[in-house]
DNA sequence: GGAAAGCCTGTAGTGGGTGTAGAGTCAAGG
DNA sequence: CCTTGACTCTACACCCACTACAGGCTTTCC
């Protein structure tokens, strides 16, 4: 099957599966005489599980590990087990984050009930507030990426 | 104040405060003759600013709204309330998804309940299974972010 | 006076892709 | 046979919000 084929029966796209490639996370497929690539299930079949672990929100770094132990069947999984519980650890952590962000900016659009001039903003000022406060302050931040 | 004196009031690094200015979130600063920069309180104070907004995991094109607002006090605030809405919004969604995806990988650890051969490990199978029963579906993915 | 610390500019790298330019290939319709 | 359009190829720039050099000044401290 061409690119093309295995971006529609995976959902993944085209670029993403030539960058797989590139980063060695899917093995090189054989050409066709006009440089085409060719794929097999067994290509399929990697990326499945390649997405799925991006759907779980691993990182690919975390995949390399996976992939490895499927390519290593006698190896004992025990690294498979801490690398799940350590994943799970970081998605745990990163929830208990948001929400305390969730309730420190809930408590700020409290602030301004409703619109007036900026300049008597509860919001605006509520932040400089904190800024002010904060200063000195070593850095606290929260993990990012509610975008 | 010099760069380093206020990267250590604000808690912020240099290299970041350098990067806000070619950014124009900060003013350009005046300079000493031998052309360090030389930074007010008025920096400081807008500095903390955007800190804080970085804290409240808003994206720097949100600071810039938010700045843009603060430089003009007669404006009315309601497009203040409605970022921190939409930002609210993100969070919660997010939050909403990491939950989901902590249920799903604390299923996929359970089955693997001690550690054994790669070839019969649950968790490996269980990724296997996912996608195979995934494959053809519309990318329904999570937002990413757990690290 | 000499070393260490701090400052300057400019550039490259991070992760996980996404989007583009410019060129080649292939199947169907006229 | 020729054209059109869809597909594929490589190589590279871009996204975000920094971070980390390299290589060269300036200031500070002893």
């Amino acid at each position: 099957m061409k690119i093309g084929e295995l971006s529609q029966a995976s959902g993944t796209p085209v670029e993403t599966i030539r960058f797989y490639e590139r980063e060695a996370l899917l093995p090189v497929p054989q050409r066709t005489e006009s440089n085409y690539r060719i794929y097999t299930p067994v290509h399929a079949d990697r990326l499945g599980f390649i997405r799925q672990c991006r759907n779980l929100d691993m990182t690919l770094d975390e995949v390399r590990v996976l992939l490895r132990f499927k390519d290593a069947p006698q190896a004992d999984c025990a690294e498979v087990d801490s690398l799940l519980d350590e994943h799970i650890g970081h998605v745990a952590l990163r929830i208990r984050e948001l929400r305390r962000l969730e309730q420190e900016l809930r408590a700020l659009r409290a602030q301004c009930a409703a619109p007036h001039a900026a300049a008597q903003c509860g919001i605006l000022s509520g932040i400089e507030e904190a800024a002010v406060h904060a200063e000195k302050a070593p850095a606290r931040r929260h993990v990012r990426g509610a975008h």
